[in-house]
DNA sequence: TTGATTCATAAACGCGCGTTCAGGAATCAG
DNA sequence: CTGATTCCTGAACGCGCGTTTATGAATCAA
């Protein structure tokens, strides 16, 4: 059924069709509705591609979610409790605003063309990627497309910054420099100074700034930066759960508090303390951050640092689709606040 | 950039490009080579719409997830320990293929809609449905379609089945049945005669099968089926752990164990026994169904249903391409084995 | 009644690409 | 050397739709 057939059946041109269908202003009443029953009746939809090779957009964004886990690893990054939420959040939203998502998962570097490719097909309007390496150089690579692009969870050069408006990518994240600080903060005003910390992926963004923040509120509060009490994790439960029980079968002597670059790490930790007879918070403390869905399902419920997930996707959906439709031509970058939410993990000391 | 513009480059027709691209077997080694060069130069990508109007398809699937909860509710889907395994999974695989993925999520009876407009529109070559209600009469809005659909999770009546060669619709399941009529018939094996249940939403395929499993074994054995130990969920957390402590508040006698429709499920009943000092399974034996992650993650490791999620979506997806590409044209149903995985949460009496 | 203006609509072009078809060059057989 | 064949390639058409442009009808003012 094309809008030709559409055409004859109601006994008009194609040209008035297409008008009814864009809304236009100059077709008479009668002729309209006379339009619409026939296209009613037969169910007709446009060719989302003859629409949009006609000058249209096609309504669809890409959704890139970088996982830190290979392919191949058993680690699923959907079930991750951060990216879950995005990927429901940012379907939710564009739906909403009658925008269609296309997903994709990003493993290795080579995957990042991915996204370089889909907008040059102009297969998508505008992308959107969470969790991008910091070692890939995105801007580099996304500078100058036409599609608009939002980087979620990522830091772009202050140089670059600087020539943003002109650029076709924005910035969202959250402020972790200062909610893992807030949290580091809270931990030593609780009395505690052997702090562990369990790192997430230092290479992005996230990773980064939250360990940067672990390193300089001890050092600002005249305490060493130990060592041993580093745990290098990839922000998934598995490493992270034998990273701990390393360090607890190890022998050597125990910080008294944790700082766990996500929620999912924090879980992990809980597990193993559990089966080194530790409990939580009275021979152990513990802070999460990202504030997922188990946060407050674990038991005792956990302290951690919240990342406004809903808001930033939801946010970054909006700035998309602006930013397609051309209602908005300045590009940006947002950053959201990270509170601390105190709950059960922690004691003083 | 357009062919025209690569033809130019190269010193070559538009026609020339077209073949290079589309792999024609009559054009020289050293034309081929040259427009090959031009290409990669200049970062050529074909137009996906001009190409998906000039014939080809457009290697793209629609992933559309039913949810049984309604967009404005707390209980996130994607964090379901059912859907992210799939939604994960489908993507991977389809990517693997050369396929793109939009993703669709459905809430309301008329979201169903969009499933037939983004084929109408042809968005997508081909459809995949996760999670069908029962009372949708989805075959009936879906047949006739050009797009190839697979429904997962769906059981579509006997007198459609015999004519489904002819039809787009093929179906993909597990045999939930078998595998509940297990799970209930191994804790009468273990000396239970009490056996409640926690059910999902019974308009689900899943649903429906698994709590008629539970009803048959129970008369099979000559059990009774006692109203008050069944309990009616929506395979969501949430309304299960209220439904629980319900029972356990309610002073009545207590099942000495219990089938739950899902994994989620049986975690909620885990916290609503812990919260009543109940201790699985020494005081009450649980059963769940999917194992997925967190079953084996619960303590004690839950004893439930496999449902194969990754083959299935697996399969689901290579039948859609494999009918976008014509190199399959029968449509088929396909039933995956659903066995019980015996692990800590249940004891003899 | 006539010229000017508005309004409704159809015809025509372009979006970028795949593919068919025909023509020209090159090769071959005779 | 000539006619037949093969090989290569470019022109042209169509995919379905948005939009511009032109045309004809209808309305209005004078």
């Amino acid at each position: 059924m094309r809008s030709e057939d559409i055409a004859k059946l109601a006994g008009v041109s194609r040209s008035t069709v297409s008008r009814v269908i864009n809304n236009y202003p100059n077709v008479p009443p009668e002729t309209r509705e006379k339009v619409l029953k026939v296209i009613q009746q037969h169910h007709y939809q446009p060719n989302t591609y003859a629409r949009a090779l006609a000058g249209k957009g096609t309504n669809t964004i890409g959704l890139f979610v970088v996982s830190t886990a290979d392919k191949f690893s058993t680690h699923r990054i959907y079930q991750n409790n951060y990216f879950a939420p995005f990927v429901e959040s940012v379907v939710d939203t564009a739906n909403s605003l009658g925008y269609y998502v296309l997903i994709h998962t990003l493993y290795t570097l080579e995957d990042y063309q991915k996204v370089k490719q889909a907008c040059l097909q102009k297969r998508i309007d505008g992308g959107i990627l969470v969790g991008t390496r910091k070692e890939v150089d995105v801007i580099r690579e996304l500078v100058g497309l036409e599609a608009p692009i939002v980087l979620i969870d990522y830091d772009i050069g202050e140089i670059i910054a600087s020539r943003l408006d002109k650029s076709n990518v924005s910035v969202i994240n959250s402020k972790d420099y200062d909610g893992a600080a807030e949290a580091v903060d809270y931990l030593i005003s609780l009395g505690h100074r052997k702090i562990g910390m369990i790192n997430g992926s230092v290479n992005t963004f996230s990773g980064a700034e939250r360990f940067k923040a672990y390193e300089s509120v001890l050092q600002r509060n005249g305490l060493s930066v130990e060592k041993g009490y580093i745990l290098n994790g990839d922000f998934l439960k598995q490493n992270a759960y034998h990273e701990v029980r390393g360090l607890l079968a190890s022998g050597q002597e125990l910080p008294t508090a944790f700082f766990a670059a996500n929620d999912d790490m924090a879980a992990a930790a809980y597990e193993a303390f559990k089966e080194f007879g530790l409990s939580i918070p009275e021979d152990i403390s513990i802070v999460g951050f990202d504030d997922g869905p188990i946060a407050a399902q674990l038991v005792p419920k956990l302290t951690t640092v919240r990342v406004p997930i809903y808001d930033m996707s939801k946010e970054a959906v909006q700035k998309v689709v602006a930013l397609c439709e051309q209602t908005v031509t300045a590009f940006s970058t947002v950053s959201f606040p990270a509170p601390l939410v105190v709950r059960d993990s922690c004691r003083e000391l």
